[in-house]
DNA sequence: CTGGATCCATGATGATACTG
DNA sequence: CAGTATCATCATGGATCCAG
């Protein structure tokens, strides 16, 4: 196994932290654990055009630097893969870095560029966050593809995550990626299902195009 | 001029934001333009390793995607480059990953490793603002080796940036950066001007220890 | 001196295929 | 499912050189 070993010598905190999680990949690593804990080929389908080598060798540094945890119950081939506390803290880190990707590095999706349901759920979220005059507290329900993913309000802030929530879901959503992509995107709302009372559908139908609206008016603006 | 057109064809704003600032040495070209504007030559001394081809390729990129902007005089040779608002968007990035570098990823100079001042006043400012119950308004001004720094506590935060200050500081610092160094680390004061009130000058000497102490209490418990 | 450019070496990553 | 193996390519490192 050939470690990427290249440091940059400079007595700074900036430089060593990019030591620890500035090599290509690794923060998309980290951004797709941050939602709850990963296998292999979960990361692989979510990073898209990384290889495995490439994977395996972010992780084992990962665990190296103590910011993954590798999970490998006896007896199953199956490695689950975790944030420590340690990677946890790096939180921060990303949320900036959503931040300011989508104040200033937005792009509409390229033809055929693949989208997984939970960047695009992140990015709502974020969206949300944003421009949040959005105080309130709320929790939908994603079913995507079979999969499950939370996004919230607590008052304060928005986040995502994947997973069935702890408790009920102010509204719950059922759909295929592509649908819910149209969705969000103010398109249409075909072969989308919206479950939940009526006021609370209404505010989730104002607040899940926030993404498109921010999008949009930083299009005419910028770059 | 062969430019890094790498990307990673993700439809999410973490990615896009990587493509952007994710290769390597480019978020410490930020990290030295955060404190002010700089010549290629004063970027070249900070960054240490970097050749000037790859320099001269980051600057030409961050260029395009409207992060820095160059500052070319007429008849004069001299370029300055600096963020524009964009760029300046950064900081909360680099403010997250200088917060997790200190708690996380800190380790004491290697021999030999070239040190800054500036980077090391960063530190310095971070590790004040990390532990602070430091609530005060205070301004020192730092005379390294012939250049100006200033870090300043506003109260709510500490934040460290090249230059003079623009009003009368509290303190005022005059050494060499192997003097400063040993200050820091609270090995002696020796060659270590300091002026100011008395009872400005004790708050300095107390905080200034600050990352010395952060990172003597992570050494006995981390990595 | 500043602000680069040029050349070559090497190592990290990409592409594709295969395996326990 | 969780990787390995092999080969090709491209980004970076290291050194030197140069023009205003």
């Amino acid at each position: 196994m050939t470690r990427n070993v290249r440091t940059y010598d400079h007595f700074c905190v900036i430089a060593r932290a990019l030591e620890d999680v500035g090599d290509r990949w690794t923060l998309l690593v980290i951004r797709d654990l941050l939602s709850g804990a990963k296998r292999f080929t979960d990361l692989m389908d979510r990073l898209g055009a990384i290889t495995p080598k490439t994977l395996t060798q972010r992780l084992r540094e990962l665990e190296d630097t103590g910011i993954v945890a590798a999970d490998r119950t006896p007896g199953r081939r199956e490695v689950w893969y975790r944030l420590t506390p340690v990677g946890e803290d790096l939180r921060p880190v990303i949320d900036a870095l959503g931040w300011w990707g989508l104040k200033h590095a937005w792009r509409w999706p390229q033809e055929n560029e693949p989208m997984h349901a939970e960047h695009l759920l992140r990015a709502v979220a974020q969206a949300i966050d944003m421009v949040a005059d959005a105080h309130v507290t709320e929790l939908w329900h994603f079913r995507i593809d079979g999969a499950d993913y939370v996004i919230e309000g607590d008052g304060k802030h928005w986040s995502h995550r994947a997973g069935t929530p702890q408790v009920a879901a102010d509204v719950t959503i059922t759909a295929r990626t592509d649908a819910l992509k149209r969705l969000i995107f103010g398109e249409s709302d075909l072969d989308v299902e919206i479950e939940g009372a009526s006021a609370k559908v209404q505010r989730f139908r104002k607040l899940i195009t926030t993404l498109a609206t921010v999008v949009s008016a930083q299009e005419t603006s910028s770059r």
